[in-house]
DNA sequence: AAAACGTGGAT
DNA sequence: TATCCAAGTTT
């Protein structure tokens, strides 16, 4: 496929979104895509846009207790990223001179960035060739590539591959049209009604020459939700995230009837360093009261 | 390598 | 109302 197509179609009809304007910084950048893990677009730019107004720089951010970023991070969803988010600034600040680094290998070093995420930052925040996949990338390559109705099994391997071959050789062009295939993933090539009458690479597309096949891969495994332990962490870390000091252990118990999961969920909740116990048995978000003092 | 890990809007 | 799904990472 054509690079230039693409990225000429990008250019005319992307999405203006705030981490996307001129002057982002990398730290910006990054901020957005762990927020943007397994989260919409419209979820996150309100909090990108608090969070950023607090914490312009990674030093910043580093400054504050886990607690009161835990807090910002609000309903998004997940929460141990922001945990995560809050030691990778940590390192950045102390190791890399308060500067998001700008090569693959040492990203993927830092907690909370994976391989979607170490490429993302290189691609977007500085312009590198990384071959960039998340899930909107999959479905573009499975589709316009593969002539599949949908990505099958994720294989890092062979994913970063795929899109490997696609990316031209000169550096800002790959990144350009990396983000192109995202783009076009979020809003053309969706999951559910591709919108294939708008796609600028239509008449080029496999999945069309093969006459739009269905889907023959094995069956997504549905995630469940109501009633798991995700379920009861959430409503447990919302009473927290709720109020402003540290709460008895009734103000929890409330939340959930079952006794052991709640117990269960708590303790991890405990282990995973989201909640804090205080020397008087109370419980708040973590480091925003002193642990070991009453009151 | 499968499973855990939140949340809420859209269909 | 129920199911799907959204810029993944970690263990």
């Amino acid at each position: 496929m054509d690079a230039g197509t693409l990225v000429g179609w990008f250019d005319a009809n992307a999405r203006e979104l705030p981490w996307r304007a001129d002057g982002t910084t990398p730290w910006g950048v990054l901020v957005s895509e762990i927020m943007l893990q397994q989260t919409p677009v419209a979820r996150v730019e309100p909090v990108w846009l608090d969070w950023m107004a607090r914490w312009p720089r990674p030093s910043a951010l580093a400054a504050v207790s886990r607690g009161e970023v835990v807090r910002a991070w609000g309903k998004l969803g997940y929460p141990r990223r922001a945990l995560r988010l809050h030691e990778a600034a940590t390192v950045i600040a102390a190791e890399h001179d308060d500067t998001v680094p700008s090569d693959v290998d040492t990203l993927l070093s830092l907690p909370g960035i994976g391989a979607y995420t170490a490429r993302a930052v290189a691609a977007f925040a500085y312009g590198r060739r990384a071959p960039v996949v998340d899930t909107n990338v999959r479905r573009v390559v499975a589709r316009a590539v593969h002539g599949a109705g949908d990505a099958g099994q994720p294989s890092t391997k062979r994913d970063l591959s795929d899109v490997d071959d696609l990316l031209p050789v000169e550096e800002k062009l790959a990144a350009r049209l990396s983000i192109a295939l995202m783009e076009l993933g979020a809003i053309v090539c969706t999951a559910r009604s591709p919108r294939c009458t708008m796609c600028p690479i239509h008449a080029e597309c496999a999945w069309q020459l093969a006459g739009t096949p269905e889907y023959t891969g094995p069956a997504k495994a549905v995630q469940t939700y109501a009633g798991t332990d995700r379920q009861v962490r959430g409503k447990l870390l919302d009473v927290l995230r709720g109020t402003a000091g540290p709460v008895p252990k009734s103000r929890l118990d409330v939340v959930w009837s079952d006794a052991g999961q709640r117990e269960a969920c708590l303790a991890s909740l405990l282990d995973d360093g989201l909640v804090e116990q205080l020397a008087d048995g109370r419980f708040t978000l973590p480091g925003e009261h002193q642990a070991g003092s009453p009151k």
